[in-house]
DNA sequence: TTGAAAGCGCTAACAT
DNA sequence: ATGTTAGCGCTTTCAA
């Protein structure tokens, strides 16, 4: 592979490498002629130049890193479309890593991010991160980083949300408009800001609605499935067995939806459930799903392209702003008599 | 970033750039108590080696393509924590494509990795590819590849698939038994092999039962989902209505089922609906979805055990070689009566 | 307009 | 056991 170097071409015009260099790069510095030869040279021999080579000099590797939780969530496989499309038009590389929701995994990543490997880093930081020095430490080592929906607060730099507070109270206000009056919200962490933000917001609609009492806030580990349909049958067989129920993450959904079915409590008469998502199978469940659904592709567009543009233009500088987009809530029959 | 080099430790220690080097791979001729110091100050200054530099040395990045034509797919979603499973096992960092099964942009795709900036490729390819030169050409030039699901049998390399001429055979067959007596073949390619051969299984039931005068395959167009919606409706009130589908790509399905239900038509009693998909709501669909399910994440292992192993080592030679991997009939509400 | 030379950071052959 | 040197492929002064 590569094996076209500028050297080849150098020696077969009996030009100095810099010269084709230069040549390659369009300089007013070489004769029109010139530059005619060595494209043409280039072309005929299929001159493609060392990535690596190029990002040793400069040290700009035109790459990102993409880290995230979890691939297979529909939310973040449409925010990797969105960063995709700007990659794509800005010439830019996309390294992906998985966290898989492991802080530890995520520290291991972030730290490999100080060699030079990317220009910069879009992420959404895992259910477990609760301490942030390492991302810290990268971010303050001068590499841009983009946060999006899980956001790090305490760093300084750009962060695209949603409005999750808003879309928490919202999703609850509309049960208890359709009547429920026991709340469960099933969160997937205990420290991400986005899960505080629309448990607030739920608790916001319970509060104003006087049924504050009897919300739960139940967390379940994303990545135990026989333990999650455990934990959700106790629920719903406790005491506290809510009648309506905000799923902060889709894949709760089946378990939900499942363990409904075999303790033949009926969705929406007996339960209504909602949950946060981007799945266009919602609509065809059995209740079609209420969901919130957030913008990601946008987001993912969002991020790539602020991101981008502070590696490119280092007059650019990342501040710490947040920018917002909306989520819509889909209301369907999981929550509507 | 990246600003601590060899040099500098070299300087610190007064020692060579070589004994450095040779001390942080551990080499016999360096003393124990010399790699004591050097990894020491490694550490102290937090040493992080430049991987553009080795690889430009060694002419290997460390780095695959993954190349696919949907990362909302949740097979390919889940091949990627196959294959991501295998990266960070082996040390190797991902690039991830996206073709959105355009054949052009695919071709682009592979032009760059000429270019040395990965040491090999797992590709799954677009459902429009019908054209292989430009695989051909940087296959040949000593680039590893590995297809996997959508493979390219024109080129001599490993291919991880399932079995989709049986998957066809046995998911219409079932429907037969089920009493349909008129298959629809959903198809999102007329050139992909996989669905050829999905098709032809299907083809061969409804010959062992004298009904392949009714069987019918219909192309739809990945991603034009409205366009889509028509064209099923078309197919719903013409003379030639199956009482049995089978969808190729699990993104058919949300038109379909919404499309029958636009019409008044039953499933399963008025039509049975299949369709190849790893997702986990299919369970909970209305009805639920029989899939024939690939072992998604396992193939995505395997090719990435064999892409790595024949990077690393060279007398490894990818030979011209199928691996199959067995898919499952899940059957649910959508075809039984 | 072109070339010579140095160097990005790392490594490997070949001294010492 | 350690150092010297050259070079991976490309870019960028600076000199011609």
């Amino acid at each position: 592979m590569a094996n076209v170097t500028i050297k080849i071409l150098a020696k077969e015009l009996g030009l100095s490498t810099a010269a084709i260099s230069k040549a390659l790069h369009d300089s007013h510095e070489i004769s029109e002629s010139t530059k005619q030869r060595v494209l043409a040279l280039a072309k005929e021999l299929n001159y493609i130049p060392n990535p690596y080579a190029s990002s040793l000099r400069h040290r700009k590797s035109n790459t990102i890193a993409v880290v995230l939780p979890d691939v297979t969530d529909s939310f973040f496989s449409e925010a990797i479309n969105g960063i995709e499309s700007i990659a794509i038009e800005k010439d830019f590389h996309v390294l992906l890593y998985l966290t898989h929701e492991r802080a530890q995994r995520e520290e291991t990543i972030l730290k490999e991010f100080k060699s030079g490997r990317v220009d910069g880093i879009i992420m959404s930081i895992s259910s477990e991160t609760t301490n942030f020095d390492c991302i810290h430490d990268t971010f303050s080592k001068n590499m841009p980083i983009v946060f999006f929906d899980r956001i790090c607060e305490q760093i300084d730099t750009a962060k695209i949300i949603t409005n999750d507070f808003e879309s928490g109270y919202l999703a609850t206000r509309h049960l208890i408009e359709q009547g429920c009056k026991k709340i469960t919200f099933l969160s997937n962490s205990d420290s991400l800001l986005i899960t505080k933000n629309r448990k607030e917001g739920a608790l916001k609609a319970c509060l104003e609605n006087a049924i504050e009492e009897s919300f739960l806030h139940v967390k379940l580990d994303c990545y135990a499935n026989e333990f999650d349909s455990e934990k959700i049958e106790q629920l719903l067989t406790s005491e506290q067995k809510p009648d309506g129920i905000v799923c902060c993450i889709e894949k709760f959904t089946p378990n939900v939806y499942i363990v409904c079915r075999k303790l033949g409590l009926s969705i929406p008469k007996d339960i209504k459930v909602l949950s946060f998502s981007n799945l266009n199978t919602a609509i065809i469940l059995n209740p079609s799903l209420t969901t919130i659904t957030q913008p990601a592709f946008e987001m993912g567009k969002a991020a790539a392209t602020i991101l981008i543009k502070s590696i490119e233009k280092k007059s650019f500088i990342l501040k710490d702003e947040t920018i917002t987009l909306p989520s819509t809530l889909f209301i369907r029959d999981s929550t509507t008599n």
